[in-house]
DNA sequence: CATTCATTTCAAAAAAAAATGAAATAAGCA
DNA sequence: TGCTTATTTCATTTTTTTTTGAAATGAATG
């Protein structure tokens, strides 16, 4: 009547493990794929870290591409974000010539390393534009062209508190 | 030789004047396009609110699309995603029946409602995810299973901190 | 140093996101 | 109310982003 009736009880509870596992490791992948996304991040790296995050052992590329079934030049690109973000490591394994990788779990480092790389470049350009701003401006200001100058300031404000905020911020983050 | 020579000295400042404007406004519709696009937002969304940023003036609906040559689709779309982030208002102008668009322009209350609006809700379902993984842990946690056990809690600190320092954000936001 | 296996690269394909514009709807006016 | 003008909607098209996979490159092994 019930298959399950017949499974020796280790096997059981093996199997229930696995399964429990692999939910986890779904719920996980489901998770960054969330979070990497709102942070730019196309699917496959959050994937990946997903998978990683909680994965016991580290893992070859090919088998990271088999397991979540994505092609090898997608593993590839997806691992490369990811090392450059510092958000995964490689472990040397004996007898093994492939690289295994896993998660690094500390996520102020992450986030710290995400805002320099990602996001500090483009606020450091933004500073030119508003420069640049500033030269379209008449240097003789008419009454009238307060109005822009008021504008550009609170352009400089905004960039300079997000050059501040942004990079403390990994610094606030009590996990 | 020189065509500005025959032109009026009044209408030659003038018409430098509009040139300057111009100018601003490209670089502010530049700027915006690029800020909106690392929150996520659309290029339409940034180049309207960049033109509204620099004009003195509220402009109606079909004069945004022109001046940024975009369909009024796209006008009245990326005028819906603003106007709900409260980053645009309406003004009443006395004898046209369209509606005006102005700037809101306090960055502030800006993020504050960004990160209310497209931030929060992503993390209140975080939540449930994580619930969810904790259901995947047996009850009777084997000694090995510490690592799954501890990989959830990290998860949940991270929500956790996030969900406190995201809308204090705003307030730090010392412009 | 030749072979095998691992990884990267990148042109092409697929998928996802955004823009278009015409039809439908709404909203003011006479 | 009927007419006109403004706005929204949404199926289709366009553009952009991401993935794929095969070829090129690199690296370890015997």
């Amino acid at each position: 009547m019930n298959e399950s009736m017949t499974v020796p009880a280790n096997l059981q509870t093996e199997s229930s493990a696995v399964i429990n596992a692999r939910n986890l490791e779904l719920e996980s992948i489901d998770f960054f794929v969330r979070l990497m996304s709102m942070l730019g991040m196309p699917r496959s790296v959050g994937e990946i870290y997903g998978l990683l995050y909680f994965s016991k052992d580290s893992l070859p590329m090919d088998q990271i591409a088999s397991r979540l079934e994505i092609s090898i030049g997608s593993a590839s690109q997806g691992l490369r974000t990811l090392r450059s973000l510092k958000a995964v490591r490689t472990a040397y394994v004996a007898g093994d010539r492939r690289d295994h990788y896993f998660a690094e779990t500390e996520f102020r480092r992450l986030f710290s390393n995400f805002i320099k790389d990602e996001i500090m470049p483009h606020l450091d350009s933004a500073k030119d534009r508003i420069s640049r701003m500033e030269k379209s401006l008449p240097e003789q200001s008419h009454e009238e062209d307060e109005f822009y100058a008021v504008r550009i300031e609170k352009l400089r404000r905004l960039t300079k508190a997000g050059g501040r905020l942004l990079p403390a911020l990994a610094g606030l983050l009590k996990l």
